[in-house]
DNA sequence: TAGATTGTTAATCGATTAACAATC
DNA sequence: TAGATTGTTAATCGATTAACAATC
């Protein structure tokens, strides 16, 4: 009803999505000397029609110039204030099989404010180990450890079978967002946020891509009768 | 203009996306002794409205029956066909680091009729060994293995530095589909399809998610006045 | 100045949601 | 039969795309 509620009912998920790539985009640019940047150069990096990238460059509020484009330190400044990059944020890792310590020892997070001082698994084989500069503690730890340090953020890699009772543990500790890599829909209360990633998603889509595309060729090549049906 | 190709525009990925995750549950109620399943049933657990879960399961073509639901292994079959998981793929893995091996070991692809035979790398300490089912060669052969094979899909894992080279390799050699796990926008020809996949992009949405809904719970329980502004 | 590029307003498109008749 | 659940048609909503005036 209000202006106010109605600003954080929407949340543009697509630009939102966009905004790290371009952000990885400007950072390069200005290492390469540039101080500006045009929405069609953005575009043509990404392959994207230059209203896109003016659009969802709007967002942040960042006003560029005719004929000249954006200033990239100040759209940087302002693309990473806006997707939370500029305030750095502990996140623990639940779960250190194979994907776990993958995500845990990827160099990227740095510079997205964020890093994963603490794992938390059942085996006994890495109980105390450490991956890249992430330490593996007991579950029986998770609790305490996160009250302790007001962890506000898990990202979760167990069996799919413990996905809900771990993610309950979490909650129940204080956790409010979890990045769930376990393909299990979380039921969890309205003030913990889930992120959730889908492999098989990507799978299917890539799949069904593929074929759409092969029939495409056929039809585009062949130039086949196009009134059957 | 014709119907054929207009067909073919339209791919629907929100749909695409949320098949397997039906798939998923379907199989795990079928494993439970039901035959049959409602839209809401599967709304529920999913966390839809279940009118979302009919125009979804409507793309695959399969009636359900007023009062009893879907027939399970009818619409298993169909939603397995429509995203091609019933006839099996093999797929190389190029860049066998963290990330890539971590993927190779995912045991959820072989339901997926994915398997990944081979990987390639540059790295002679790994050349030769064996991760999973996935034996590693050198790059070198890379180029005459996907030919002799066949091999139309590559998952990416490269460093992002030589993503773009070597994903011309690939296309050079026949692949028609990319999964890019490498942050770096791919230029392929038409007949290629590249399905990206952004660890950023996820934590971006996580991290706002998250913001918006600590404001929101603000808003709500404080009922500060609304008409500021 | 002329022209490239921006920001804004309107149009289109696709996805979601609502309404409701059909049916087992 | 009554009622739950489906399939379809229409309405709404949000995102993308187009058009164009503003400006450096």
């Amino acid at each position: 009803m209000s202006t106010k509620t109605d600003k954080l009912r929407v949340l543009k998920l697509p630009t939102i999505r966009r905004l790290p790539l371009y952000l990885d985009l400007l950072e390069k640019h200005f290492q390469k000397g540039h101080t500006t940047i045009s929405s069609s150069h953005l575009a043509r990096h990404m392959n994207l029609e230059q209203i896109v990238v003016r659009k969802d460059l709007s967002i942040t509020g960042i006003a560029g110039k005719p004929r000249i484009g954006f200033d990239i330190e100040e759209l940087i400044a302002a693309v990473r204030t806006f997707i939370q990059w500029d305030t750095s944020q502990e996140a623990i890792l639940v779960g250190a099989g194979h994907l776990g310590s993958a995500l845990s020892r990827y160099t990227g997070f740095e510079k997205m404010g964020f890093s994963i001082p603490a794992a938390f698994d059942v085996d006994p084989e890495i109980l105390g180990t450490t991956i890249g500069s992430t330490k593996v503690y007991p579950m029986g730890e998770m609790r305490h450890m996160i009250a302790e340090n007001g962890w506000q953020i898990a990202i979760l890699c167990v069996p799919a079978k413990v996905a809900q009772s771990v993610a309950d543990q979490l909650v129940a500790a204080g956790i409010t967002a979890i990045w769930n890599f376990v393909p299990v829909q979380l039921q969890v209360p309205d003030h913990v946020v889930v992120q959730q990633e889908n492999l098989s998603s990507g799978l299917a889509v890539l799949r069904v891509k593929q074929v759409k595309n092969e029939a495409r060729k056929k039809v585009t090549t062949l130039k086949t009768s196009e009134e059957e049906e």
